[in-house]
DNA sequence: AACGTGACAATAC
DNA sequence: AGTATTGCCACGT
């Protein structure tokens, strides 16, 4: 106990987007650092994934990089793991590259809520 | 307490 | 155009 962490204010914001990530989409890191407000700190994003090694609730590899590379594929246990969950979730990944990135990409800020717009 | 590290991204040359 | 460097901020040691 002791620190006054109670939540990693950032890292909970992190997971928190990361965990709205809808299936079979995909996401950045500086999206999600963008929509924290901390748009240079994409770094932290991906740290804060690393820190997400170990929680199931946090589908870190549907965030990949802004060239929609699985950049962090080798923490998954350095096989083709994360490729795998993706392909499965109909993901196209070639390469260690998210096929289609452009219409798979999903922004925090579109995150739905009561808008099904999509070509608008 | 300080230095180094790190799953990126943007800017500069 | 591609390549190189800096910026960022928190965690780990």
């Amino acid at each position: 106990m002791s620190s006054t962490k109670e939540n990693d204010n950032f890292f909970e914001k992190v997971y928190a987007v990361a965990r709205k990530i809808p299936y079979g989409r995909v996401t950045s890191y500086g999206a999600i650092a963008g929509y924290l407000g901390t748009r240079r700190s994409a770094r932290m994003v991906g740290w804060a994934m690393n820190a997400c090694n170990g929680r199931e609730d946090v589908p870190a590899h549907r965030v990949v990089n802004r060239k929609g590379i699985l950049t962090g594929k080798f923490h998954f246990g350095g096989t083709n793991l994360m490729q795998q969950l993706l392909e499965s979730e109909g993901v196209e990944v070639y390469e260690n590259q998210v096929v289609n990135f452009d219409e798979l990409f999903w922004d925090p800020s579109e995150e739905p809520g009561d808008k099904f717009a999509e070509d608008q």
